[in-house]
RNA sequence: GGGGCCAUCGUCUAGUGGUUAGGACAUCAGGUUUUCAUCCUGGAAACAGGGGUUCAAUUCCCCUUGGCCCUACCA
């Protein structure tokens, strides 16, 4: 049976680049009905940060990705090989390790800091690789059994057989190391917690990893797992190394050039499925014939193997991300209203002058409203936590104002203040705003169109429907062209240049509200 | 310095020993729309370079170049 598993260290907030790792890692266990484990590790008790496993527990549910065994919310743990958390283990590796000592493939290393330091800088100055020169490889016996009387603090080294190894990646094929170029790494460190070499080896052999996805950085310590395993007498998993995400200088993606905490995407109100695909495909696509663009979580199951990762990495580049988010969140959106639509009225009639656009015609104009009312609400979810609370206040308004910008909220819900603040404060404008040359409106006949709407609103009653017709009957009565009135008309209104339509604007400000603005604007010309 | 990985439009990518090298995002132009957006149509845009192998190479091999990763008592 395959099993995978994702093995972050509860330093801090999930990484987006670990969220891919785990995805990926997670999918190919699904595409295979085998099993997916979660394991901390927190063997560098200076970095881990408080509170981060449940965390990335939190995360993972967020997207779906339910391991089969590992730690949980509730502070217990599923599985039967646990510990999950490699704190809780270090007995096991310290048996491991002492094992090591035993048949020779590690030694005991007293050497400080400093000395290591300076080592490192000599073989520097000199252009030669920094390596663990192994002073403390054969140390004689009664120097050792003296050391270790005087509590000389030491460390546990690998013993690097100097020889050639070679090695399978499911993803890159065949790559070979030579030992003689590699450090002997050390493995349990002075406070007697091990390195992640050694932990990871063991953890990955007693809870039955079948393959190991992790990222592409990890290649180059794949040869020091696989002398282990030697060591060990143990069989080795497969290996994936994932292509790595690129900043935009094509630098291993980090910190400092840009948003990588997973949260912080959640914050700014990107949806799961926009995520999901949006980091799936950076590293991976399902091949040639196909030609969906957006997959559930369940079709990337069915359609997720690991021969299909690239070896390249892949610039994190948001502007797509903006994209899936938007499609997503607009598909949903109107399947959404149509469902209400016609819950509220079976008989209501959807005419579609644009893909994924739809007009609703209902029986009765009270059904009208209450459509509306929900319409608003489901345009609110999208946007609540950016509101302004100026804005919160009127209920009735606010909604029809929020239907008015639909698509722009969908797009950007962190605007949505920018969006409709006008319908409740009117900006300043300059009075070339009511003009438009190209439109032939100059200021006289910005002026008579003004007065024109003025005559045309003083008895509508006011619905969308009754404000449309009364305008439209007055462009022809008046004799102009639709941008002559509707022009200075919509900027008067919206006080801006760009702004929802004339007849929408109306109907939200209300008559009276209307009314004033359109004399404000009268009295700048 | 050593070791390793990688290389198709700006970005994510499809693809093949013979293709007008395909799609998406972004971008540009035109159209629809009272403005912006939406929507529709169209355009520009890539096989890093040099050698082989071959009738034929973007595709296979080698070299160069470039980028990246590792080179910690971090993971």
């Amino acid at each position: 049976m395959v099993k995978t598993r994702f093995a972050p260290s509860p330093t801090g907030s999930l990484h987006i680049g670990g969220l891919r790792t785990a995805l990926y890692a997670y999918l190919y266990a699904r595409h295979n009905n085998g099993s997916f484990i979660l394991r901390i590790e927190d063997t560098d008790q200076n970095r881990e940060v408080e509170g981060a496993t449940k965390h990335i527990i939190q995360i993972l549910q967020h997207f779906g990705l339910q391991h089969d065994e590992g730690p949980t919310l509730t502070e217990s743990e599923k599985g039967p090989n646990g510990p999950y958390v490699q704190s809780k283990r270090t007995d096991l590796y310290r048996k491991y390790a002492q094992q090591l000592l035993d048949n020779g493939h590690a030694y005991r290393c007293f050497c400080t800091k400093e000395r290591l330091e300076e080592m490192r800088e000599h073989q520097t100055k000199n252009k030669l690789a920094p390596m663990y020169d192994r002073r403390c490889l054969d140390l004689p016996q009664s120097e050792l059994e003296q050391k270790l009387k005087d509590n000389i603090p030491f460390v546990i080294r690998q013993k690097i057989p100097y020889q050639e190894i070679k090695f399978h990646d499911i993803i890159r094929g065949t790559t070979r190391f030579h030992g003689k170029t590699i450090d002997d790494q050390i493995l349990m460190k002075s406070d007697n917690f091990p390195t992640y070499h050694l932990a990871n080896v063991v953890d990955d052999h007693f809870m039955e990893i079948t393959h190991v996805t992790r990222a592409e950085e990890w290649i180059s310590s794949t040869p020091k797992h696989l002398f282990l395993y030697q060591a060990f007498g143990w069989e080795p998993p497969e290996y994936a190394h994932l292509p790595l995400l690129l900043n935009e200088d094509r630098s291993k993606l980090s910190k400092r050039q840009g948003d990588v905490a997973v949260e912080s995407y959640i914050e700014k109100g990107y949806s799961v499925e926009s995520i999901l695909n949006f980091i799936v495909f950076m590293g991976w696509h399902p091949g040639a014939g196909e030609e969906r663009e957006i997959f559930t979580l369940k079709e990337l199951e069915e359609a997720f193997t690991l021969e299909k990762v690239h070896k390249s990495g892949a610039i994190f580049n948001l502007e797509k991300l903006d994209w899936f988010n938007w499609k997503w969140k607009k598909e949903n959106h109107h399947k959404k209203l149509l469902e209400i639509a016609k819950q509220i009225d079976p008989n209501v009639t959807i005419s579609s002058p644009r893909k994924e656009q739809h007009i609703f015609t209902f029986q009765d104009p009270q059904l009208e409203n209450s459509f509306n009312q929900m319409r608003g609400n489901e345009i609110l979810k999208h946007c609540e936590g950016f509101l302004s609370p100026k804005h919160k206040d009127n209920s009735d308004k606010l909604t029809n104002a929020l239907i008015t910008v639909e698509e722009k909220i969908l797009r950007s819900p962190n605007e949505v203040t920018d969006y409709i603040d006008f319908y409740f404060t009117l900006p300043q404008y300059p009075k070339e705003l009511l003009t438009h040359e190209k439109m032939g409106v100059d200021s006289n006949q910005a002026l008579d169109s003004l007065k024109a709407c003025l005559e045309a609103l003083e008895n509508c009653p006011w619905t969308l429907e009754e404000i449309t017709k009364a305008l439209m009957n007055k462009i022809q009565e008046i004799n102009v062209k639709n941008g002559q009135l509707l022009w200075p008309l919509r900027s008067a209104l919206s006080g801006l240049q760009f702004s929802p339509g004339a007849f929408e604007i109306a109907f939200v400000l209300g008559k009276e509200e209307t009314i004033n603005r359109i004399q404000q604007a009268i009295t700048k010309l």
